[in-house]
DNA sequence: ATAATCTATATAGACAGTCAATGTAGTTTC
DNA sequence: GAAACTACATTGACTGTCTATATAGATTAT
């Protein structure tokens, strides 16, 4: 909290505290009208299965951050709604493989779709100069995203967590 | 998707769609680790009886858009932790007034102020500039929450949704 | 080679948070 | 003062999560 206070853009010496607040506030807006009908962990294991292939039980468990029992369940669930596939490794018995199937792909799409669109309208609705200001403050955005998921995974090439709200 | 696409700071044609996912990634990466000691409900009911004071149970789950069943539950489980109390209303003895107590009011103080010190220490490490855009930006921030939260809560001078997050 | 150990997943049991449906006490209206 | 309404509590179910443990398969050491 030292030094960018004096370099933020309000000038005054909370700029950074108020910062914070401004884009902790939009957060906690947004999170609680998420669509509800897959959960946020199932969308984001969807996501992490998109963008970087078929995936282990386990390996899910890790990237999500949540324990591999509640892995093997979300995943039965996802292959019941027809979102992922499950096969065996044939290199490793004991291993299932777990795919993203068309039809996951198709709904995560979507999703991510209405939620980036629906945002982009309250954004089209914003006086131009904020707009404006927005538009600029979007590398500092993507920075601030990359430098919160190493902080909290400081192991190795495990891939964006996938959030739920990006699905 | 019409208007500010043209206006925003990238000054490319999808600037405004690469705003809106730059903002709902990092809402999202912050989300699913915020801290679970309570519920993201609970913190934003108790937010809601800090700033606007004692509200009825019925009142608490129309603004925090869950059943009132819900809320009757969660209050329980509040003054059993000693963060709430509950009262009659002497006027109309069906009522239960919930309270914040001065140990509720502790909680969320201390709360609020780690979460926003720990983002101010993620834009500390930002680069200068981009510290500074993300300043210029926060009116857009404010202002997005609260065009977000009237487009959701059509409904008359309920205030402030608070969500858990803004704990 | 085979016993011990490790690994990947599954299962069982528990708990919190949510809901819809319903019950109960108190209030308002006609 | 009876009917209808309101505020809250209770019940029973479902989901998502956890810890602890079981099982099948792989690896390692002797």
């Amino acid at each position: 909290m030292s030094r960018s206070a004096s370099g933020s853009g309000t000038g005054s010496a909370d700029g950074l505290t108020r910062s914070a607040g401004a884009v902790v506030g939009l957060l906690s807006s947004l999170v609680r009208h998420a669509p509800r009908d897959l959960s946020m962990t199932s969308v984001s294991t969807l996501s992490t299965l998109d963008s970087t292939g078929p995936r282990r039980i386990t390996d899910l468990a890790a990237i999500g951050g949540i324990t591999q029992p509640s892995v093997t369940a979300l995943v039965i669930s996802l292959e019941r709604a027809g979102l992922v596939e499950r096969c065996k490794d044939p290199a490793d018995k004991r291993v299932v493989l777990v795919a993203i199937t068309a039809a996951g792909s198709d709904y995560l799409h979507a999703r991510r779709r209405a939620n980036i669109e629906a945002f982009a309208q309250l954004i089209d609705r914003l006086p131009l100069d904020e707009a404006a200001a927005l538009g600029a403050a979007v590398p500092a955005l993507e920075h601030l995203r990359e430098l919160d998921d190493q902080q909290r995974d400081p192991g190795p090439s495990i891939g964006g967590v996938g959030t739920g709200l990006d699905g």
